[in-house]
DNA sequence: CTTGAATGATACCATTAAGGTATCATTTGT
DNA sequence: ACAAATGATACCTTAATGGTATCATTCAAG
């Protein structure tokens, strides 16, 4: 199981990244040899983060994208429902529709009990929180 | 999302239904007729839960399956591990490898601490937490 | 004023896993 | 003998995920 999808992982990796210079501006070219991400996903991962708002796009020779937030703006909470729609442990899984009992079911109950504990911590999280850890320049970013 | 597969919330619903009565020989018919869920997925996980020793199988006509232990010994933790493999949130991302910085990723360590949460949780709620809740005879079960 | 490096927008593709079905053999109560 | 059950296993279908490709546009630099 995995908490983040692929998207969601390297959109952070990638913000991470330029967040240690928050000012640069940076293409998708630098950030596939950085952190060896393939190129053609990170790009639909920027044109997301952009139109959401995380990134501003410098178009043309010697563009790229530049920070557009502050990093303990970016929860990655946030990040996780762009890339991944709804963050929820406890779909019901009967059927396909809301099974009768989904108000009394025990195990729906402790299901989004367990849920809630995570996503209290997702909401908290920030991009500045990892960064903190992260310390320092750009390296391997993680 | 979902913590629970079908595989598993299906097992889990037919454990509470045949766990109101204990002594009773249920078959899938049976499941299939009360739950509304389908026989022959019903059946695959039957065998599971037989041959993981949850179950025990009476063959022939009339036969079907029992239950072959407490059940405030079938944690959901288990059957999980049964029906979906390893329970975990962080299964590193980075191109299928564990990506040379997993000990340090800050990232991975924020999911880690969130998983354990849950697994605390998972690894003590048993059959017997979710029966006490779902209170008394085979009805619809959950 | 052309060139090449970049993004915008989008369509396409391939693989995998999940959910579910089908089949044939065997067992066993009636 | 028959019907109703499991054992074992192979097969099928669909959707999501991860990833690629393409064409148009923008723009700095020589």
């Amino acid at each position: 199981m995995n908490l983040l999808n692929r998207s969601t992982d390297y959109a952070v990796r990638s913000l991470i990244f330029m967040a240690n210079d928050p000012d640069q501006v940076t293409s998708t070219a630098e950030v596939e040899k950085a952190l060896m991400l393939p190129r053609p996903f990170l790009r639909r991962i920027f044109q997301a983060l952009e139109k959401a708002g995380y990134l501003t796009s410098i178009k043309g020779h010697r563009g790229g994208f530049a920070m557009a937030r502050r990093p303990d703006e970016i929860r990655l909470f946030d990040l996780m429902v762009l890339f991944q729609g709804e963050v929820s442990f406890g779909d019901c899984l009967f059927r396909k529709k809301i099974c009768s009992c989904v108000k009394t079911c025990p195990l729906r109950r402790e299901i989004k009990r367990m849920e809630s504990g995570v996503l209290v911590r997702l909401k908290k999280l920030t991009l500045q929180n990892l960064l903190r850890d992260s310390a320092g320049k750009r390296g391997t970013g993680a």
